[in-house]
DNA sequence: ACAAGAAATGAACCTGGGTTCATTAATTTC
DNA sequence: GAAATTAATGAACCCAGGTTCATTTCTTGT
């Protein structure tokens, strides 16, 4: 035998295929998926076309990881959120801003994410964040609802609508380029809007407080 | 001049794209867009392939109509309940389980217009639909708030979230095969979480009378 | 330096499905 | 029934863009 991945090239690989999610990031971010073809990534990101499938199977698969991962800390926090102490609702509260805060800041990158359409296979990767979403959401209800403090309701119906009514929320103030004025109002009136939907009886627009703690 | 459109051969030209909506519906209805190939519509509707581009100037466009001219009517029973009589919130209560309640009945035709991921030209089309859906709410939002009969709120972010509530509500449901039993249950989940969204003060289950009225 | 792998290259290939278009079949008028 | 015009046909075309792979360039161990 005469060679045996040494360290270095060990690295050089790692960060040519983080070269290669950052280069697709960067071309989704500012184009769509449409402006993404391999062929472009791969120019990005210094390769060639073909280098690209020594680290990625497929075209979907690298997309589907671009997705994950960037979705990934989203859902980290909402998690960090939910898991932290207080009251359920209170919780739930910070982790409805929080989410919604994010995505006005992450702009055109979260509305490819959330809602470009796109192949079959990047559907699937969303449903499946969205489900994930909905299960925090809707465990925080439960938790709620268990404690008395909201009125009672199905979990799983209450998290996938607030899910829906936050990403279609959303959806306008993303797609469009807007001023990042009033993101603010945006913000608040969809977290308004899925607090009063679950039955909380307005200390609505109270604050916010470890919202900030979670970077 | 040897030849002029007669009557009969109007009809059967208007007979012949009718047939290709309603192939079209067909294909959709029961295997997606995936499966509606202009070449499988065509010969469900009893025609050559080519001919499909003798009444629709491509693909797309016979899509969008199929789209527009399903949700047409749907729109149209939630306008008419809209702009029907009684209290604001009343009617937005009604339309919202109209609403819910046809699309479960519409089953998979319905998670295909509003959900299956598809051309970006299709899913322009869909955007417009929620929109006009989101208006129409709104609207009643709107009115209900000047009424004093629902808290002060943005009725843009209001009927953007309602909708999007509403539909990601359904998605689930929608998409796997389900046993048609718990649908009221859905249907009744969903309406509950946007009625007190909107801030009422639960009637909220009260009834919708002049929702059957509406065929 | 040389052999033995591994990694990178990028032009050629492939493919599914929308679209075209030369040809054929139907209509209508005279 | 012949001419004129329109409708229908469906196989061939086209094309973007993902994938492949024979070739070249690098790395490593001796």
């Amino acid at each position: 035998m005469a060679y045996r991945r040494t360290a270095q090239v060990e690295t050089r690989l790692a960060d040519n295929r983080a070269r290669i999610l950052r280069a697709a990031r960067t071309l989704v971010s500012d184009g769509g998926f449409r402006q993404a073809q391999v062929a472009a990534v791969a120019a990005a990101a210094g390769l060639a076309t073909g280098s690209v499938y020594r680290y990625f199977p497929s075209k979907a698969h690298l997309m589907v990881e671009l997705l994950r991962s960037t979705c990934a800390r989203e859902i980290e926090v909402v998690q960090a959120i939910a898991s932290g102490g207080g009251p359920a609702r209170d919780r739930l509260a910070d982790a409805l801003r929080a989410f919604v805060e994010r995505a006005l800041k992450g702009d055109r990158l979260a509305y490819a994410i959330v809602a470009e359409p796109a192949s079959a296979e990047i559907e699937d990767a969303r449903q499946e964040i969205k489900r994930a979403l909905a299960l925090i959401f809707g465990g925080l209800v439960a938790e709620a609802v268990a404690a008395s403090d909201m009125p009672d309701q199905d979990p799983n119906i209450a998290g996938a609508c607030i899910v829906g009514a936050m990403l279609e929320g959303l959806m306008g103030p993303l797609a469009r380029d807007r001023a990042a004025e009033d993101d603010e109002a945006v913000a608040t009136g969809i977290v308004a809007f899925c607090l009063r939907a679950l039955g909380q009886e307005q200390n609505a627009k109270g604050e916010h407080a470890h919202v900030r703690a979670v970077r």
